[in-house]
DNA sequence: GTCGTACGATACCGCTCTGTATCGTATGGG
DNA sequence: CCCATACGATACAGAGCGGTATCGTACGAC
């Protein structure tokens, strides 16, 4: 056969571009499939339908985002939770004045529906990366790493959308000004007291 | 006649109501009059088309939504800034599990098209509540009031994206613990070395 | 070589959307 | 009193939507 996943792989890939680019709404089936390369019908073949795609476009991005934005290199931990900040910083300085802010914040905000298959997916991948961000605060020897994980998802996502609004990197600045001092306030509350995880600062349900 | 103005404050009464409540683009025509009790014509007699009638709902909400945010009382300003993260907060919880957020990151948020003319009215509110926060924070002896208006701009928009995808008010509370600290140290260093207004950390063009 | 199957293309269905055209009507100003 | 005008209601136009049905086809398994 024609390589199966291969009309699956296309239109996954294209559904991710165009409903980022353009919005979920403002993007119609036929030029879903049209700019796959697809015929129309592989949609309904290989998803249940356009709100199964989405879903599933964002359940492949959710790795992706989060590998993205803390790389999986080794390093000073304090570090790596700022370069959060310089990766978001990067993004809307080579847009060219697009930038689109958090994929997954702007699935949620198109799809008022709550009920929508895409809300847990966005609602779990915010949860993995609080995860994460409690790992590396620990790692940084934060007093309560779950407080400071929330805190720096906060400046994250207050970032990004002061980014897509102005369509400048001078608010992600400001948010890693802000992530340093929470930081470092932090990390000298645990030289005193010791680290202590806290991680159910986001819960998936 | 009947009320020159009557059909066209109902119209916008109505708009304003539905698009927050279940989106602009969800929100058609023929739904928005009738629930304004109007004929589908009166719309377009009023306003050029549905987008300008969107535009125009903006315009009327942002005096109204920076007076909520920062209602004209006298009062502490530390205190006052401090404010707007319960106002936000009660918000979400007095929403029932349906908080919104913002309604103009929320409109920018659905109008991917950068050209509609909701989106100058957007990046205005923006400014005048930055305004705002400039003249409180340089009242509140901040060193860089600019700086700390901007700072105190990205939580707030990050407690009200992270109240949207969890509905819970702990991000808020986590945004108003570090809005504390931001203006404890601009006011800090304000006392060593003097206030500077800096009006210049966002423009409207 | 033959069969099964995933494929691309296309026509179609029923629905909804924004926006227009056209009614009859009620009401307030001159 | 009478007419201009803003009004609500309704039918309609043109387009696009998500989703289905039905083709002929190319290719891989056996």
């Amino acid at each position: 056969m024609t390589g199966t996943k291969d009309a699956r792989a296309r239109l996954l890939r294209a559904a991710e571009a165009m409903f980022y680019e353009q919005g979920i709404g403002n993007t119609g089936i036929d030029a879903l499939t049209a700019r796959a390369g697809v015929g129309k019908m592989s949609l309904y073949r290989h998803f249940a339908g356009k709100d199964e795609l989405v879903a599933e476009t964002l359940r492949q991005r959710d790795e992706r985002h989060r590998a993205w934005l803390l790389p999986d290199e080794p390093g000073d931990p304090r570090d790596r939770l700022l370069g959060v900040f310089d990766r978001i910083a990067d993004a809307i300085e080579g847009s060219g004045g697009t930038f689109r802010g958090c994929p997954f914040v702007k699935a949620v905000s198109e799809l008022e529906d709550a009920g929508h298959p895409a809300w847990p997916v966005a609602r779990e991948h915010k949860a993995r990366l609080t995860s994460a961000l409690v790992r590396l605060a620990a790692e940084a020897g934060a007093a309560d790493a779950g407080r400071l994980a929330g805190d720096l998802l906060v400046l994250i996502d207050g970032a990004a959308v002061q980014g897509v609004i102005r369509q400048d990197a001078a608010p992600v600045r400001a948010a890693r000004r802000m992530a340093a001092l929470v930081i470092d306030d932090a990390m000298e509350a645990g030289r005193r007291v010791g680290t202590r995880v806290n991680d159910d600062a986001m819960e998936v349900e």
